[in-house]
DNA sequence: AATCATGTCAACCGCAGTGCG
DNA sequence: CCGCACTGCGGTTGACATGAT
């Protein structure tokens, strides 16, 4: 697969990477690890671009990487990361086993965000598509996951804001009013009793929960500094009030 | 068998963030 | 404080594989 090989006006070849040139990368890496990019092409004897290298390496050569299909298991866990995460495929990847941010967006725009869809749930916000219909939430078809059927709620968009949407407005308004830090912010996010505070109703409590990963999924809601504080600077950003 | 639609995956591009002089 | 270089990330593209008609 990939792209037929080419060279740009800089001389830089473009395209598919040969077996000579992963060859030539890993053992470079291997012997002199990973240092700036930009000189590791000309050093390893390569006509790429640092951007190409580092690409190559992480999605490709690095070791451990898990390759090929995706568990019923990671499936359900991407989704869960994603309700929470959103677009952040670097930060899903890092709570997945050896899977790149490559791999997993590419699953998702290809396999599950259709999946989501056909079952009546709208990929990007998780919540379903249209509140007259009766909603399936099998998140995988092929998997052993949950199924939970039942009428949905006029409750959800209209009158009651969803657990995560009145979350997010709280984080927002704290920011905004600087009623917050970044350590209670940490404590909202993580905290499962303060989300469920935020739940519209208890069907919809269990629907957050399994969709929202705000059971007692240890695995992932472990979210470390940076990423919390770069949560508070786009909340903070996007509610005006930037420090 | 041919054609079309869909899925898969590697790789590129552009932008934002960060560090440094 | 500013500008530049570099890195990392997310969106998108393109080519091949596979299944359906």
């Amino acid at each position: 697969m990939g792209r037929k090989t080419w060279f740009d006006d800089d001389g830089m070849k473009k395209g598919e990477w040969t077996a000579e040139e992963d060859e030539k990368l890993i053992a470079y890496i291997n012997e002199h690890g990973m240092c700036d990019w930009r000189s590791i092409p000309k050093r390893a004897g390569l006509r790429r671009c640092g951007k190409s290298c580092r690409l190559r390496w992480l999605n490709y050569l690095r070791p451990g990487i898990k390759r090929g299909k995706f568990t019923p298991q990671e499936e359900e866990k991407i989704i869960k990361l994603h309700a929470v995460l959103g677009n952040r495929w670097a930060s899903i990847a890092k709570h997945m086993e050896n899977r790149t941010d490559n791999d997993i967006k590419n699953h998702w725009n290809s396999c599950l965000k259709k999946k989501l869809s056909r079952n009546g749930i709208d990929p990007m916000t998780h919540e379903p598509i249209n509140n007259n219909l009766t909603v399936t939430t099998t998140y995988v078809e092929c998997g052993s996951s949950s199924t939970t059927t039942g009428p949905t709620t006029e409750s959800h968009c209209s009158s009651a804001p969803s657990g995560s949407a009145c979350l997010l407005n709280k984080l927002a308004a704290g920011i905004s009013s600087r009623q917050y830090d970044l350590n209670m912010i940490k404590n909202i996010l993580f905290d499962p009793r303060t989300t469920s505070n935020y739940q519209g109703d208890k069907e919809e409590a269990k629907r957050d929960q399994k969709i929202g990963g705000c059971e007692e999924e240890g695995d992932f809601l472990i979210w470390d500094d940076e990423e919390v504080r770069r949560q508070g600077r786009l909340l903070a950003r996007a509610s005006g009030a930037v420090e």
